[in-house]
DNA sequence: AGTGGCCATAAGAAAATCGGATAGCCAGAT
DNA sequence: ATCTGGCTATCCGATTTTCTTATGGCCACT
């Protein structure tokens, strides 16, 4: 009998269907139905009824599963006893940024993390914000960090983490109408303007920000690759809106020039959202700091950034 | 977290050593050590004090222990529920016989078991009884059987199983003093007899009749492997005393003749032994049950056996 | 100093696991 | 009736993990 066969187990039961527990527990589909199988055959019982529709538990089936939770319970209080007792930061931290912070300040994270914490495994994903919500909420991440104007709901907490600019990125021998405060868009003409598409987040923000300041917009094209925006804009007369932090690798010149916009700025805010329930771990939390810490250090970066 | 880790941690912290739990879980000693110290890699802490004279566990390593006792029993109560829940017997059966039954009685029980119980495993170890006592003491054989004259202490209990008559084995073509009982061992001579060596529980009892009946032995010769026991009768005038069902596969011809010892006859009672507190499985109850059936054909089959 | 018991480590072999692909099955839609 | 989509079981090659054997270091005891 093995932890992994019970989780397997429970999680199959919980969700009703082999392939719904899939992305619940990081496995594949066959590998589930052995491990079940296996279980059944082992001690010559069955489990779960198949059907087209997905599994019903037997009545075998619903009293192991009472017994396998307990034992995963008890693992769980084994496992977490250990980590207290120990002296130096351990575990395993899932963290969900969105595509804006994995361009810069990611990287300074991860080498700051990876030499003070050396035994926490670490895993990254990047997604848009309300994939990040939905993966904290069902608990696969430890926290996300996702924009401020995202809706959240009870099961959800979420803190402020800084404000940021949005900023025109264009190519850098582009001639823009510079003021002390960053750049007025209504001036920039003919506006050809790449944006994400309609799912993503931002982009009704920016739609917003366009149609109440009266900007002309001449062309518009909808691109859901970072690197293909960023590509297109250095190498063309297209032009985009990103958030500060995500451009700061072109302020060091480059292909590249960029300018906050101005009357009105445009802010965005960025905040940590984990689950209510479970308050973060110590490796999570140490992941949680330094990434607060070096977004403040990018956030001052920013040339526009003491005003 | 792995079960077979908090198994293998669990056992050395009983036996305060590596290599001492080497022999009470089936493992090596390094592999105890590989578990070990992952445990203490991945979470960063030192569970054992090592030492020259074995290992004793630290603050941490006691705590851990604790959990790691509730998570295995819960393991085991869950296992324990899927069996019972089982319509087919299965589960593992480790069985320890004496040689005397591995030679003739046991690949019928095996075939009948093996098509009865498909679903179990089986494992039998053969050894003498002083060892078999200890393997069931110690929890590592569901059962084992042993001659009646062993001693038995508290936490052992023992059944019956059946009597047998120790029999003269020499080569066929010898001619023996022969009685309708069986054969007058103080007539045999000149008596040039193999016995097991000291440590074997059946040598004394065969020296205590020797004595008692002025058997006149000639030439005495030790020799603790069955197989060259067996080829030695064979091949010369040397012989040797054996229980009944030992000698079956002698009664249908062959190098060897076999012949009861009467006047008065030696018998031997078998003895199955079990642990008092853990009653037998299911498995090993159907094990136990088809020796028994096998064993009383085979004690029956004797020619001398119906008086 | 020598010896024996004990644990850690290395490397090769063996075994379990994983992941992709495929096939079968059933229900509901065309 | 046929088709389609969703679901599970199974096969197979590749990878990873686990186990074993052998070896070396350490300490205590002689």
């Amino acid at each position: 009998m093995k932890l992994q066969q019970l989780r397997y187990f429970v999680t199959v039961y919980e969700q009703g269907s082999f392939s719904a527990a899939v992305d619940k527990v990081h496995a594949t589909q066959s590998g589930l139905s052995m491990h079940v199988s296996q279980i059944e055959k082992r001690y010559g019982v069955t489990l779960f009824e198949r059907s087209s529709s997905g599994v019903t538990p037997t009545e075998v089936g619903r009293a192991f599963y009472k017994e396998a939770v307990k034992v995963l319970a008890a693992a769980r209080i084994a496992e977490e006893r250990l980590q207290s007792l120990s002296k130096t930061v351990v575990g395993h931290v899932h963290v969900g940024l969105m595509p804006t912070f994995t361009r810069a300040v990611l990287t300074a994270v991860l080498k700051r993390f990876g030499t003070e914490y050396p035994e926490v495994r670490l895993s990254v994903s990047e997604s848009y914000s309300g994939n990040l919500l939905q993966e904290v909420r069902e608990g696969r991440l430890d926290f996300g960090v996702v924009p401020a104007f995202v809706e959240l709901d009870e099961a959800l907490i979420s803190k402020r983490m800084g404000t940021d600019h949005e900023c025109l990125v264009c190519r850098s021998d582009r001639e823009l109408p510079l003021t002390k405060d960053g750049v007025l868009l209504r001036d920039v003409s003919p506006l050809k303007l790449v944006l994400p598409g309609p799912g993503n987040a931002r982009r009704r923000r920016i739609e917003n920000y366009i149609t109440a300041n009266q900007v002309q917009v001449t062309d518009l094209m909808e691109l859901d690759t970072m690197h293909g925006t960023l590509d297109m804009v250095a190498n063309s007369d297209w032009v985009t809106i990103l958030s500060g932090i995500m451009c700061l690798p072109d302020l060091k010149g480059g292909p590249r020039q960029v300018a906050p916009l101005a009357d009105p700025p445009l802010m965005v805010d960025y905040m940590r959202i984990e689950t209510r329930k479970r308050p973060l771990s110590e490796a999570a939390q140490a992941f949680a700091d330094i990434l607060q810490e070096e977004l403040n250090s990018s956030l001052e970066i920013e040339p526009f950034s003491r005003r």
